[in-house]
DNA sequence: ACAAAAACATACCGACTAGTATGTTTTTGT
DNA sequence: ACAAAAACATACTAGTCGGTATGTTTTTGT
């Protein structure tokens, strides 16, 4: 029971670079078996279908990697509004497995796959609510300690920021270059700056 | 002349249509000619191939209703980030061709598109420019006007804003639900009002 | 050690894809 | 009216897709 969950855990990761490069839909399963080397029995003994694996992608890839890479490090800082800014620096900056040309994961899987498959609709929510909840949960707290202005709705200002990520990310694409990370950037510190 | 132009416009308007509920390349042409009625010989009369008729679907659809749909009601409206706002909640609330659950027809085809083929990518940074400068222009406008701030930065906003939009557009596909727009659209009138 | 189950390998299939080859009909200019 | 060109119609192809049927090898529990 070693060798088996190495193997599917290999599946998982290279398909993930495929489709976060190529997308969900256009990348092939004979895509993924010539990257990780599985013959077809092998991949279809790990997953019913195509989708099983998607699912899987999210629920054993994209979670684990969400909490580890941004809860985590958003829950230790003290001053929630500079959190979101590093977050997103860091994000859009420093992360070198996001590469501009590619977008955001999430991003990309809920825009391909919404339409078809409900389970990935689900399944992505659960990702984004998790980190809307704890942005969230960090501005609350902010507030009690001073640190945010009292009349700011933390919930409001959690989907505004998270939406101009989605957005900028998908700009990036487009000129597929990080310089226009940086005026947005810029834009999106001063709009955190007013919220103290 | 005249029976000819219009089957290709109706090519173009039935595919934009699938293309924008179903996606680009998950949308065939055996699709388009079942919805359109018209058979391959003449489909392909009309494009050489796929990418001609989705850059056409750009160039004679999307960057039309853009400009009439768009940039002329901008350019009346005196007050810019009334105008923005207005827009805003325009495309979000009242548009009844775009709908919550297929999102933003220029993001969707820029996200799947941009990986695969340059022409598009160019076409599509074509209609969003055109977007950004006269959203731009029209903030520069209100500066001297005294109706925004004089130290805001124009283009940093633009590009806030739009992001803003083409992320909550990705949050409305996922939700499934017009009811996120509304925190957004509070949370971007807050943040245009800052710039007054 | 050895049977049973888990893990993997190979060959194949029907459905679908974009595109083509080769026609026929309709429109156009004179 | 009529030839030429434009506009459309039909049948087909080579390749790809997700998935399956049927094996063989490896691991595991006793």
């Amino acid at each position: 029971m070693k060798k088996a969950a190495a193997t599917r855990r290999d599946i998982l990761q290279k398909a993930f670079g495929l489709i976060y490069t190529k997308g969900y839909q256009t990348t092939s399963i004979d895509d993924i078996l010539a990257t990780t080397q599985v013959t077809k029995g092998a991949f279809y003994y790990h997953f019913r279908n195509k989708d099983e694996m998607g699912l899987a992608i999210i629920e054993e890839i994209m979670k684990p990697a969400l909490t580890e890479g941004l809860i985590e490090p958003l829950l230790r800082q003290p001053d929630p509004l500079k959190a979101i800014y590093d977050m997103m620096y860091g994000l859009l900056m420093k992360n070198d497995f996001l590469k501009v040309e590619y977008g955001c994961p999430a991003a990309n899987l809920t825009q391909e796959m919404t339409p078809w498959n409900e389970d990935f609709s689900k399944a992505l929510e659960e990702l984004t609510q998790q980190w809307q909840k704890v942005m969230s949960a960090a501005i609350e707290k902010g507030k009690k300690g001073g640190l945010v202005r009292k009349d700011v709705h933390a919930k409001q200002v959690t989907l505004f920021v998270m939406s101009g990520y989605w957005g900028i990310r998908n700009f990036g694409k487009l000129e597929n270059s990080k310089s226009v990370y940086l005026p947005f950037l810029k834009a999106l510190k001063q709009y955190l700056d007013a919220l103290r």
